[in-house]
DNA sequence: GCGCCAATCCAAAGCGCTTTGGAACAAAGA
DNA sequence: TCTTTGTTCCAAAGCGCTTTGGATTGGCGC
C-alpha cells in the first residue's frame, strides 16, 4: 500500500482513531507506551497525514502564501527573488510550513485575496514589494489574514507588521560618502519609484545632497526596472551629456554591472574616471568579491531578511495578538574598488 | 460576513447545496437561468469554494509541488529559478493550480516525496535540476504522482515524461563554430557537471573536438556552481597559464560576466583576443543586448521551457494515460560581439 | 384522466481528520 | 463496600465540499 490512512492506521494497532490521532498530535492524555507504539507504526509505515482533512478539521493550512502580479513580473525575474525565496523557504520549511505561490492579473489582485481567504490554502501572507500607496494591507487587514510586508508603505497610516531595510539611510550614507570624496555630479540611476524602497532611497540621496546645498539634476537622476540593460542604456546616455557625472548610486549590483559595462565602453576607468556605488542584496551567484569588494556598496542580504520576515510571519500566525512587529535592517557600507576621489 | 460557505450561499439562494455545487461546477442537469442565478450571487458575494474541503472530496488539490534541495540551494539562488517560476507560474495561474513549494533536506529526500503524496497537497510534481543518476524519477513513478522533468536523467532507463533542450547538440554547435574561426585552445567552464545538462554539454563540446581530431586539454575544462565569481576567477587562471586558451565556452551568462571580467582586468580584449561563447537562457533582468548581442549564445529560453513542461504536467495530471510526453527544445545560436578568428 | 419521460431539484453519505463528551477501568479515599 | 478521582481509551459529530440515489414537477401522448 502505498498511502494508509488514519483508519487503516488505528486498524493495524488494534486502537482508536481517536487516541492514533492524539498519540500523534502530542496531546498528554495518552499512555507514553502507546504513544511510542503509534508513532513507532506511523514511521514505518510512513504514515503521514492527509493535509486537506487536516486542514479542513482544524482551519489551519500549515502553508504561507506569496502572491506575485503578473505584470510585476519583474519581481520574480529579478535574480533577487530568488534568494529571498531561499530565505523565506529556510524558515518555513523548518517550521514544517509549506509556500504558496500564486499569480494574478493586476486587475484581479483584490479579488484573488478574498478567494485566498475563502479557500483557506494558506494561514498567512508576505506581502512583498510594497508600493508606496499600498491597498493590499487594508485588504488583508480586513480580511483578518495575518500577513507581513517585507518593505514598507510609506503612505499608509493603519498600523500593520513589516521588516524594511533602512534605504533612506543606506543611501544617504552612501551619496555622503561620495560627497566626501569631493564629487558633485552624482547620479541616481534607481528602481521604479513607485516602489517604496526606491522612492525611499530617493530620499536618502536628495537629503544628503541638500544639506550639502546641492541642487539636484533631473537629468542624473533616473528610474526604472533594474535590469543590466537598463545600467548600461542610462550610463551611457549620462556619460555623454555636456556635464556628465562623475559618481554613480545604482539601485542593484544587476544594474551595476551594466553600468561598468558602459564605462568600459565609453573608454573610462571605473573608480578612477566614474565612482559608483550600488546597492548590493548579497545575492549568492553575484557575490561583490570576497576579499576586495568590486563595487562599493550598500550592503544587506535580502536572504536574511527573508529569513526574519518569515519568522515574524510565522510568530504572527502562533500568537495573532502580538500586535504589529516592526523591524528595521541597517544596510552596511562596504567599501569596495568602484569608488575614488573626484577627477579634477 | 468576510467569507461564506456553501451551505449559506445556498441558504441564501433558497436552493439545495447539490444544486448550487452542480450549477458552480458545470454540471448540466441544472437549469440555465437557475446557474446564472447562482453564478452572479457567487461573484456578488464573492463566494469561493474551501480548497481543503474540495479537495477532501475530489481528491484533487489543484497544486503543484516543486521540491528543492536545500544544499541544493544554489538552484533557488540562481537568477534562472526566477525566470523559470515566471514561466511555470504563468501556465498554472492561467489554468487555476497553485504552485506548492517547499525545501528539503538532502537525507529526506524521498521520504518528503513520500510525504507528499500522503498529504496530498499537490496532484503532481515538477521535477527539475535533475543529475544524471536521478533516483526521483522511480520514486514518483512508485508512488503513482504525476510528474515532469525539466531536464533529462542520463543514466535513468524507465520511461518518464520531460522536457529537455538540446544541450549536447548547442555545445557541439557552439564548439563547432569557435573552431571554425580557427580557434583550437578552447575552454569550457562548465556547470556542476553532477547535474545533466552540464554533462550533457561537455559532451557536445568534446565530440566537436573529437571530429576535429583535437585532443581535450582537462586544464581548459573545469566545472561548479554557475556564479559571477567563478567565471572570474577560473577565466584568470586560465588566462595565466602558459597556454591560455584563445576562446572559451561558458555555462551561463552569470559566469560569462565574470568571464568577461576577467578578460579586462588581464588587459584583454573581448571578441579579439579571447572568444566567448556562452550559454543565455533568455533571462530578462540580464537579457544579451537587444540589436546586438553583447556576448555570441547558445539561446534558449528558460522561461518559455517553464511555460511549456508546465503545461505537459498539466495535461499529464489530466489524462493520466497519454503516455510519458518527452520533448525537446532547440536553442539557437546568436551571433554576438563576443567572438571572432582566433588571434594568429 | 392516466401513465410516462425529461428536467430539475434535494437529502444524505462520504472524503480523512480533529475533538467533544463519555465510558471503562484501576487506584485511592471514605 | 462504595464513592471519588485520574488515567486511558472510544464512538460519534463536525469541518465544507461532491456525488449518489431518489423525489418532485410539468408536459406530452393516449
Amino acid at each position: 500500500m502505498v498511502t494508509m490512512n488514519l483508519k487503516e492506521l488505528s486498524q493495524h494497532l488494534s486502537l482508536s482513531q481517536t487516541t492514533v490521532s492524539r498519540a500523534l498530535n502530542g496531546y498528554p492524555e495518552v499512555n507514553e507506551a502507546t504513544r511510542r507504539r503509534v508513532l513507532d507504526a506511523a514511521r514505518s509505515l510512513n504514515y503521514s497525514p492527509n493535509a486537506r482533512a487536516k486542514g479542513l478539521a482544524t482551519g489551519r493550512a500549515f502553508a504561507i502564501g506569496h502572491v506575485l502580479k503578473v505584470s510585476h513580473k519583474q519581481e520574480m525575474v529579478n535574480p533577487i527573488f530568488g534568494d529571498f525565496i531561499a530565505g523565506v523557504g529556510e524558515t518555513y520549511s523548518s517550521a514544517g510550513y509549506d509556500m504558496v505561490l500564486s499569480l494574478v492579473e493586476d486587475d484581479k489582485e483584490a479579488a484573488h485575496y478574498r478567494k485566498i481567504k475563502a479557500r483557506g490554502t494558506v494561514d498567512g501572507i508576505l506581502v512583498s514589494a510594497p508600493r508606496m500607496v499600498e491597498p493590499r494591507i487594508a485588504l488583508l487587514n480586513e480580511l483578518g489574514l495575518p500577513f507581513v510586508v517585507h518593505g514598507r508603505a510609506s503612505e499608509e497610516t493603519a498600523p500593520y507588521s513589516w521588516l524594511d531595510t533602512n534605504n533612506t539611510g543606506a543611501f544617504q550614507r552612501a551619496t555622503d560618502f561620495l560627497l566626501d570624496l569631493g564629487h558633485v555630479r552624482i547620479a541616481l540611476i534607481n528602481g521604479p519609484e513607485n516602489m517604496d524602497f526606491a522612492h525611499r532611497r530617493r530620499l536618502g540621496y536628495l537629503s544628503a545632497l541638500q544639506a550639502r546645498g546641492i541642487a539636484a539634476d533631473p537629468r542624473l537622476m533616473t528610474s526604472d526596472e533594474m535590469t543590466e540593460a537598463y545600467g548600461f542604456r542610462t550610463t551611457s546616455e549620462m556619460l555623454a551629456q555636456d556635464r556628465a557625472p562623475t559618481a554613480i548610486l545604482v539601485a542593484s549590483i544587476i544594474t551595476a554591472i551594466g553600468v561598468r559595462r558602459a564605462i568600459a565602453a565609453a573608454g573610462l576607468e571605473l573608480g578612477r574616471d566614474v565612482s559608483v556605488i550600488t546597492h548590493d542584496d548579497d545575492l549568492s551567484s553575484l557575490n561583490n568579491g570576497q576579499e576586495v569588494p568590486i563595487f562599493t556598496a550598500t550592503r544587506s542580504s535580502v536572504r536574511s531578511a527573508g529569513i526574519r520576515v518569515a519568522e515574524m510571519l510565522l510568530q504572527l500566525i502562533d500568537t495573532p495578538d502580538c500586535g504589529p512587529m516592526q523591524e528595521m535592517l541597517e544596510a552596511e557600507l562596504i567599501i569596495g574598488a568602484s569608488t575614488g576621489p573626484a577627477p579634477s
